[in-house]
DNA sequence: TCTGGGGTCCTAGGACCC
DNA sequence: TCTGGGGTCCTAGGACCC
């Protein structure tokens, strides 16, 4: 049987929902003016998360510096993100999307897939997409594009033509018409780098990709990733709708300094800053963690990492602060200036039982006390 | 122009075991 | 003294996504 899916996808979601929020509190809409949602605006470090329709036109791109973006356009306005705010508006966008189907899986805050293929039955699929739409934008102020597929990367495809507020379809008998004329960067999973190579030996086209040879794609790049977009260039793709949550595998925290930093003691003191907020995130979340590593940032955006495993799960910022203090002489030299700090754990359980070793640290029960406190100011001055 | 923050998955190489 | 082959686990790095 025909499978329907469709791809729900916010139009420049952050600035969409920031730009909802200023319009009920009497403000302009700047989904009208050149605008930009970024983080700390006063950082010279700070990159764009979402722009506008009109700031894209002038070129203005998502993640380009926003130092960048104001010598493009000096009026440019720029508002900072409200994540708060942005859950309330996804878990909205979401129920109605449910609402039409309960085979959901969503894909990341402002995208999802839904299996239509029942509801649509006997139904034209654009019309009630265009319901949707329309639904969507009426009650909460926010436009979406739906793409419609017979699988979920066509639908995904599709939703990525023309937009704001839009249906798009792309049957697989539609590939050759709609999606080969694209660059294979258009492809989903094909990125800079895949892109670069595929460019070089005269790939240019998603059409051009999926009538390579499979054999030679897998030499370009890998076995296993080339079959995968082999299939994908040829709009074929089997994997089902995940409505299943998916728990979350690693957690980690990363902090890019104003200015690159080569004093050991600021460098202790940024990881002390992201062992806090990761140690927090996974115990609000119940976990505990098996392994933590370390990551550093120099200035020519090299990266190097390394990490351990514990002897035991923990969620206690100091066992985890104390493990990355052991691994940072093993990325860092010591004196080379640091661009951005980052610390992640990952090996995590639910684990309900607490191993309590007979020899425990005396000092334990006071990190305990500690996390505790501090996640108690986290809570509190959450719901101020 | 000067590049954030948070994730997932894959690959290749080394250690270690039989 | 020099040597195979297979399996598993771990780690570092690199690709991708939003």
């Amino acid at each position: 049987m025909k499978r329907i899916i469709f791809h729900i996808d916010v139009n420049s979601a952050f600035l969409s929902w920031t730009a909802v929020k200023m319009v009920r509190e009497g403000g302009g809409d700047i989904r009208l003016v050149p605008s930009v949602v970024s983080g700390d605006p006063k950082d010279r470090r700070s990159i764009i998360t979402a722009a506008s329709i009109p700031a894209k036109k002038l070129g203005i791109k998502t993640a380009q510096p926003v130092s960048m973006a104001l010598r493009t356009c000096p009026s440019l306005v720029i508002v900072q993100g409200d994540w708060a705010w942005y859950r309330a508006c996804s878990e909205g966008f979401i129920s109605i999307c449910r609402k039409y189907s309960p085979v959901l899986q969503q894909f990341s805050i402002d995208e999802c897939f839904i299996d239509m293929t029942f509801r649509c039955y006997g139904d034209d699929p654009v019309a009630i997409a265009t319901r949707l739409k329309d639904e969507i934008r009426d009650s909460l102020g926010f436009t979406v594009n739906v793409g419609i597929g017979s699988n979920k990367l066509l639908a995904k495809m599709a939703s990525d033509f023309e937009k704001p507020d839009k249906v798009h379809t792309l049957w697989l008998e539609e590939v050759p018409e709609k999606m080969w004329p694209l660059g294979v960067r258009d492809l989903l999973w094909v990125g800079k780098k895949t892109e670069e190579r595929l460019v070089m030996y005269g790939i240019r086209t998603i059409g051009d990709l999926a009538q390579l040879d499979p054999a030679v794609l897998a030499r370009l790049v890998g076995k296993k990733y080339a079959a995968g977009l082999h299939e994908n260039a040829n709009g074929r793709d089997d994997s089902p709708v995940e409505t299943e949550f998916q728990e979350a595998k690693s957690c980690s925290a990363e902090r890019t300094f104003e200015k690159d930093l080569s004093d050991p003691k600021d460098i202790d003191r940024a990881l002390f800053r992201v062992a806090c907020i990761v140690a927090h995130r996974i115990r609000r979340e119940k976990f505990r963690a098996s392994c933590v590593s370390v990551f550093v940032k120099y200035r020519d955006f090299s990266t190097s990492q390394r990490q351990c495993s514990l002897a035991e799960p923990t969620d206690v910022t100091a066992v985890i602060l104390n493990a990355a203090r052991g691994l940072l002489p093993d990325v860092w030299d010591g004196r080379t200036p640091i661009r951005q700090v980052g610390l992640g754990v990952s090996k995590l359980t639910h684990d309900p039982y607490e191993q309590l070793s007979l020899f425990e640290d005396p000092k334990m029960a006071y990190y305990r006390e500690w996390d505790r406190k501090y996640d108690e100011e986290k809570t509190s001055s959450l719901n101020k």
